[in-house]
DNA sequence: CTGAAAGCGCTAACAT
DNA sequence: ATGTTAGCGCTTTCAG
C-alpha cells in the first residue's frame, strides 16, 4: 500500500480510504488511486486489516459430510443469508481427516462466527463449550443437553406425523421403523411422530447410513416380525432398506411400502415418497441468526437463551408407497 | 500474549518460542507458561502471525458443485496430502452464490495456495490468469488452452475405451453417445474412447445433468435413429437417460444397455454399470502438487510447464448393460 | 537459556 | 480533502 501510495502521489490514508470509502475522497485523487491499484494489481492483505479491526468478515459452515445434497443446499442458504451483511463463508467438512481444525480457525480468528451442524458427539460438546466465548448456531438438528444456543431445526415431529398419517391412510398397521442414533433428537422426534398413527410399529435404531437401512430390514425379516410398509429415518436408510427388500424377493410398493426422510437428490431419482427438509430456508435462519449473534457479541452481551426454532417440512408422495397388502410381510 | 507472559513472568518472546518450539526453552519455564496458556484458554491470533511470517498455512479447495459425492472424496484426497505439511484445507463451492469469493482469499493472503476443479469457463479463466501470481494446482478436469499448470486428471480415454469395448464385445452397434460439453477435455476424451470401439455412433451433447441426460435420449428417439445402447458421459446424464427410456416403454438393459461415468453414490443404488473415477488418488495427487508449487514460488521460482498427470480408471459392470438385442430400439 | 525491540501492512484518531 | 502517526499481536534478529 506504501508502493501505491508513493506512486499515485498520496498518503497511505488516503489509498486506504479510497478502498474502504470510509471517508470522502475527491473523485480526481480517487481516480489516479484506483488507476494505479489496478495497474499493479495491487489487493490488501488481509491479515493486516484483521489484525488492526479486529474481525475477519468470514463465517464458517460446518458439515457432516459433503456427500449429501442436502448439506449443499442449506450451505447455499447460509451463504445468501451472510453475503448480505457482506460477510465470506468457509465450508468445512467433518468428515475431513482433521475435525478439530475448523474450531482453531474460529478460535484464531481466521472465522468470526460459525454454524454448526451437530454430528459427532465429541465435537458437538467442544463446540458447546465454545459457543460461550464465540458466536456460534446451531441447525439442523438440536445439541443434546440444553445449551440455550441459537439453533434452528425442521419440524421432525411434524415430518413424521405425515409419515404416519399417509401410511395409516393407506391401511398400514404393522410397521417396521428403521430409525437414525436414539441419541439424534431429530430422530426420536421423527420415530414420535410416526407412531402417533402407527402405535404397534417395530423400532429398529441403526445410524443414518444404507447400510443401516440394510441390515436392520434383514432383522425384522430374520425376527419373523410382519409388516407391510418400512418408514426409514431418511433417504439413505430408505435406500438400504429397498436393497434388502429386493433381495428377499419383495416388491415395492407392491408387498412392502417404504417412505424416506430429507428429500435428497436419490430420493426424486428413484421416486422414494419421502418428507422434504427445508434445507434453504434452514440455512438462510441459521445464517440470520448467526449475524445477530455476531452482534450481540460485538455489544459486549453473550448468550441470550433461546428455544430452537422449528421450520416446516413438506410431505412428498412418490411411488414407493401403496395400500396395504393383507398379508404381512414376511 | 503479553497477558501471559506477564503472568507467567517471562517475555513474549519466550511465551512466543514455547508454542512453536523454535528455540529451547528450559523445562521449567516451558511448563509454568504452559500452564498459564492453558488455564486462560489462550490461542494467538492468527492474523498477527501471518502478517509477520507472510502466510496463512491454509489452502483452498474449489469445487463446482458440493452435491457431488465424487467431489467430497476427491477433497479428503486433497486433505489428506495437505495436512501432512501441517497445512489446513478451507473448501469453497463454486455453486454458491459469490464465485469468485476464494480467488480473493487467494489474493488477500487468506490462503496459501489453491487446487481448482475447472467447471465454468468464466472462472476458469481469472484462475489461469492468476496462476502465474499464486500457487495454484488444477485436477479432475483439465482446462483449456496450455496453461501449463500442474495438472492431475483421470485417465478419460482410457474410460471411454473400456465402455466401448465392453458394450462392442456384447454385440452392441449402434449406439447413442450421450455426451458433455464439447468444451470440456474430459468429455471429448471419452468420446474418442468410446468411439475407436463404436465408430457408428451417433453423438448428442448437452450439459452433465440429468435433464440432458433425458432430453438427448428424447432427441435420438423422435430421430428415428435405431440405438441398442446408450453410452453417458457421465452418471448424472444416464440417470436422466434411464428415466426417458423408461417411460418410451424400453426396459433397461433388456431393450436398451446403459452406463455412465464417475461411479457416483446413486450408480451403485441403482445397479448402473460406470467407470469409477479415482477421486480420492485424484485428491491426494492434487494435494502433493500444490505442496510442490507453494514451495517453488517460496524458493522464488515460477512456473514449470508440465504435462497433466493422468490416473488410472476402472471399470465397473453392474446391472444396466446386456447383450445387444437384435432390433435396434426404438 | 532468555529479553528487548523492530517491524509485518493496515486503519483510524488526530492533525492540518 | 488529505497527511502523520500510533499501534493491532505476533515473530525474530540481535544482545546478553
Amino acid at each position: 500500500m506504501q508502493q501505491i501510495a508513493r506512486i499515485a502521489g498520496v498518503s497511505v490514508t488516503t489509498v486506504s480510504h479510497v478502498l474502504s470509502g470510509n471517508r470522502p475522497v475527491s473523485p480526481r485523487t480517487a481516480d489516479r488511486v484506483m488507476a494505479v491499484i489496478r495497474q499493479y494489481d495491487y489487493v490488501p492483505v488481509s491479515a493486516a486489516r484483521r489484525l488492526k479491526v479486529g474481525h475477519s468478515s468470514l463465517v464458517g459452515l460446518v458439515v457432516p459430510d459433503l456427500t449429501v445434497s442436502y448439506f449443499a443446499q442449506l450451505a447455499k442458504g447460509v451463504e445468501l443469508a451472510v453475503e448480505s451483511a457482506g460477510l465470506g463463508l468457509i465450508i468445512c467438512s467433518m468428515s475431513l481427516r482433521t475435525p478439530r481444525r475448523h474450531l482453531d480457525l474460529l478460535r484464531d480468528g481466521t472465522m468470526d462466527g460459525l454454524v454448526h451442524l451437530p454430528f459427532a458427539a465429541r465435537v458437538d460438546e467442544e463446540i458447546a463449550a465454545l459457543a460461550g466465548d464465540y458466536p456460534v448456531v446451531i441447525a439442523d438438528e438440536e445439541l443434546a443437553g440444553d445449551t440455550g444456543l441459537p439453533t434452528v431445526v425442521a419440524d421432525n415431529l411434524q415430518g413424521g406425523r405425515l409419515v404416519g398419517r399417509h401410511l395409516a391412510e393407506r391401511g398400514h398397521r404393522r410397521a417396521l421403523i428403521v430409525a437414525g442414533p436414539e441419541t439424534m433428537l431429530s430422530s426420536a422426534q421423527r420415530v414420535v411422530g410416526i407412531k402417533e398413527h402407527l402405535p404397534q410399529a417395530l423400532v429398529l435404531r441403526g445410524d443414518f447410513t444404507a447400510e443401516a437401512g440394510y441390515r436392520l430390514v434383514d432383522e425384522a425379516l430374520e425376527s419373523g416380525f410382519g409388516f407391510t410398509c418400512v418408514a426409514a429415518g431418511n433417504d439413505e436408510q430408505a435406500l438400504g432398506a429397498m436393497r434388502r427388500l429386493r433381495a428377499a424377493g419383495l416388491s415395492v410398493p407392491g408387498d412392502v411400502s417404504v417412505t424416506g426422510f430429507d428429500d435428497v437428490a436419490v430420493a426424486d431419482a428413484i421416486g422414494l415418497t419421502t418428507v422434504r427438509q427445508p434445507a434453504h430456508d434452514l440455512g438462510i435462519r441459521a445464517g440470520e441468526l448467526l449475524l445477530q449473534q455476531i452482534a450481540r457479541f460485538d455489544a459486549g452481551e453473550r448468550r441470550a437463551a433461546v428455544s430452537p426454532e422449528l421450520l416446516p417440512v413438506a410431505f412428498v408422495e412418490r411411488r414407493t408407497t401403496a395400500a396395504a397388502r393383507a398379508r404381512a410381510a414376511p
